[in-house]
RNA sequence: GGGGGUGUAGCUCAGUUGGUUAGAGCGCCGGCCUGUCACGCCGGAGGUCGCGGGUUCGAGUCCCGUCACUCCCGCCA
């Protein structure tokens, strides 16, 4: 058997001059001079020129290669010349001067090049993903998350964490999202659902008392996609440790992630551990969301007390009848933008569902604008030393409900910091969110509800839930955060089956309905089960914020497009009739339009 | 489920106020070319202008509907 090649393409240098290789690959590009042929041969490791003349029968082999052919050459490694090396390749130096050559593999015209820089559609790129994936920049994604996983499994080895396999094929979740069902062919009318996240399993590893537990868990959601969100389906670095308080395990996960982000964020600042905490409520206030982006340095205020009873009407109105919130959004610099700048951000605001968007100039000569008009000037001294407004800032108002007005402020702070560029740039802010509220009142129906996780500790435990007005009830549930992507929640659980019990009271939940939905969980609290919690921080985002990308589907070998499709593989897609009868499965569809 | 954007050659795009035969670059096919590296030069093929309907003497262009993709909202312990 001969060998395919006795070199990679990334490998050969001068120092290999004289010697003879063997080469295989993919013909990326060909220069061809009529009598002199020059090919560029790719593979994993790299692109080298090989190079052959008229004399050679071969010539005609490898001039009737279309790119993207699989060849193998063998051939002299020889030194270029000065004027002829290439200083953009690694193996630029040299060439190989074939001597013999053979087609492994003709490749067809190409619905897109793979050589290049040209941009193709997603729809083409996912149909022909092993074409897209040969593109460098995509590559080079692929093995970023090779390299990423590599590190996290040995960080979490390094510090005593142990990686179990839990189950894929499992029951429906009782939490949060859509799940994704498969049929029991030997149960007929039952089903089995592909895990959320290994959530239940990682607490029963607890009580089983494994201890620290880790593993590359993949997670599936019946959910639609967004940008940095695959649908269908995604891995997280799913951890949980036992006898810990939120403190431990905040320093059990700050280091990896400091690292990782150190090791592969090709030298940019990364937040150092510990990373600032931040509660919900103050990240609500000031970044007007619970995933704060720290490169933004715009930090809102409230000034309802400035505007209420003031000549300002719409505010003070909207203050005395409907409770609402006056959130005053900085703008540094923003006080020399021409008019035409304030007008744009008011028709923006009023396509985002706002009724527009107030703002007062600060200068030397005083406040100026439409509000700054009917406010006294102690009320205007008020905003200035409420928001720290200097001589040349603006300051911008949202005027809301408080959950309304917290939501469009942070839009506010978003859209300014991004027309004036105020982003720091080539850094990766970490910091968490903390005291998420256990329960919410739903503005519709005035119940309490859960806010987040049902399973998470309230903070005060038991006693808290008995005497505390539960709207006022912090859980010990957190999210991680990266310049303002949300990487992960968790928490610290709930392990005491009496407390949680009454903590579903509270949300409406007889004790009986929880017992029948969670008694696999309740009952292995009822034998021992020792204080634990964790998170679990996503690894596609991972990767996503360490290339850049914009776009989770940059970062995924084979992803679904937005509509939950694999177009390469055609799924989902029909199954025999044969199949759906041996499943008990009769199919009722909508009619055809 | 809702809103925005896009849809013209295999691909990326241009196409004026509604007006004659819808163009360019890349790719493909053919020819020439022995030092290129996004090789160059010459020639050629390639179009249901997403689909359906309407207005008009005339529609890639205007109107209505619809489909696909994408971004966002909802949803996402």
């Amino acid at each position: 058997m001969h060998r395919y090649r006795t070199h990679t393409c990334g490998q050969l240098r001068s120092q290999d001059a004289g010697t003879t290789a063997r080469l295989s690959g993919w013909v990326h590009r060909k220069r061809d001079h009529g009598n002199l042929l020059f090919v560029d041969l790719r593979d994993h490791y790299g692109v080298t020129q090989v190079v052959v003349d008229v004399s050679n029968p071969v010539f005609k082999v490898l001039e009737a290669a279309r790119p993207e052919s699989v060849v193998t050459v063998t051939g002299g490694v020889v030194t270029r010349s000065a004027e002829t090396a290439n200083s953009k390749l690694p193996t630029g130096e040299i060439e190989v001067q074939v001597v013999e050559a053979e087609l492994q593999s003709t490749a067809d015209v190409l619905p897109m090049q793979v050589a290049g820089e040209q941009e193709f559609p997603e729809e083409m790129r996912l149909r022909y993903r092993y074409l897209d994936l040969r593109r460098e920049k995509v590559h080079a994604n692929m093995l970023l998350r090779s390299n990423v996983i590599a590190y996290l499994r040995r960080q979490m080895i390094d510090q005593g964490f142990v990686e179990y396999q839990t189950p894929i094929l499992t029951a429906s979740s009782p939490e949060g999202a859509r799940d994704y069902l498969v049929v029991s062919r030997i149960h007929p009318g039952k089903f089995y659902a592909l895990p959320q996240a290994p959530q239940q399993f990682k607490q029963l590893l607890m009580v089983a008392g494994f201890d620290k537990y880790f593993q590359v868990a993949p997670c599936f959601r019946d959910e639609d996609g967004r940008a940095d969100r695959s649908p269908g389906e995604f891995y997280q670095l799913d951890f949980e440790m036992s006898f810990v308080t939120q403190d431990d395990v905040f320093a059990a996960i700050e280091p990896v992630l400091q690292g990782v982000f150190e090791e592969f964020g090709g030298g940019r600042a990364v937040t150092q551990a510990p990373f600032p905490r931040i509660t919900y409520a103050d990240s609500m206030l000031k970044y007007g969301s619970d995933k704060p982006d720290l490169r933004n340095p715009i930090i809102i205020s409230d000034v309802t007390e400035a505007f209420r009873g003031s000549n300002f009407g719409i505010f003070a109105k909207a203050i005395e009848s409907k409770g609402a919130v006056v959130r005053a959004i900085p703008a540094p610099g923003a006080g020399d933008r021409p008019r035409s700048f304030f007008d744009k951000l008011n028709e923006w605001a009023r396509e985002n569902g706002a009724g527009g968007l107030g703002y007062i100039v600060f200068a030397a000569e005083g406040a100026k604008g439409p509000i700054a008009k009917n406010l006294e000037e102690s009320r205007i001294a008020a905003i200035r030393e409420a928001t720290g407004a200097k001589d040349g800032d603006a300051v911008f108002f949202a005027c809301d409900k408080v959950n309304a007005a917290a939501k469009f402020s942070g839009l506010v702070r978003t859209k300014l910091a991004t027309e004036l560029d105020l982003f720091e740039k080539d850094v990766f802010k970490f910091c968490w969110t903390v005291d998420f509220p256990m329960y919410e009142l739903d503005e519709e129906t005035g119940k309490i509800e859960f806010s987040h996780n049902p399973f998470s500790m309230p903070q005060g435990g038991m006693e808290a839930l008995l005497e505390q007005d539960p709207l006022t009830i912090n859980a010990y549930q957190y999210d991680i955060v990266c310049n303002g992507v949300e990487l992960s929640s968790g928490a610290i659980r709930n392990h005491r089956p009496e407390v949680m019990l009454k903590a579903f009271e509270i949300a409406g939940y007889p004790a009986e309905e929880v017992e029948h939905r969670f008694g696999g969980m309740l009952n292995a609290f009822r034998y021992g089960a020792p204080p634990h919690g964790g998170s679990a921080p996503g690894i596609d985002r991972i990767v996503m914020l360490l290339a850049d990308e914009p776009n989770i589907r940059e970062v995924i070998l084979f992803p679904m497009n937005q509509q939950a499709q694999d177009l390469m593989m055609q799924a989902p897609a029909p199954v025999a009739p044969e199949r759906l009868r041996e499943l008990h499965i009769r199919l009722a569809l909508p009619p055809e339009p």
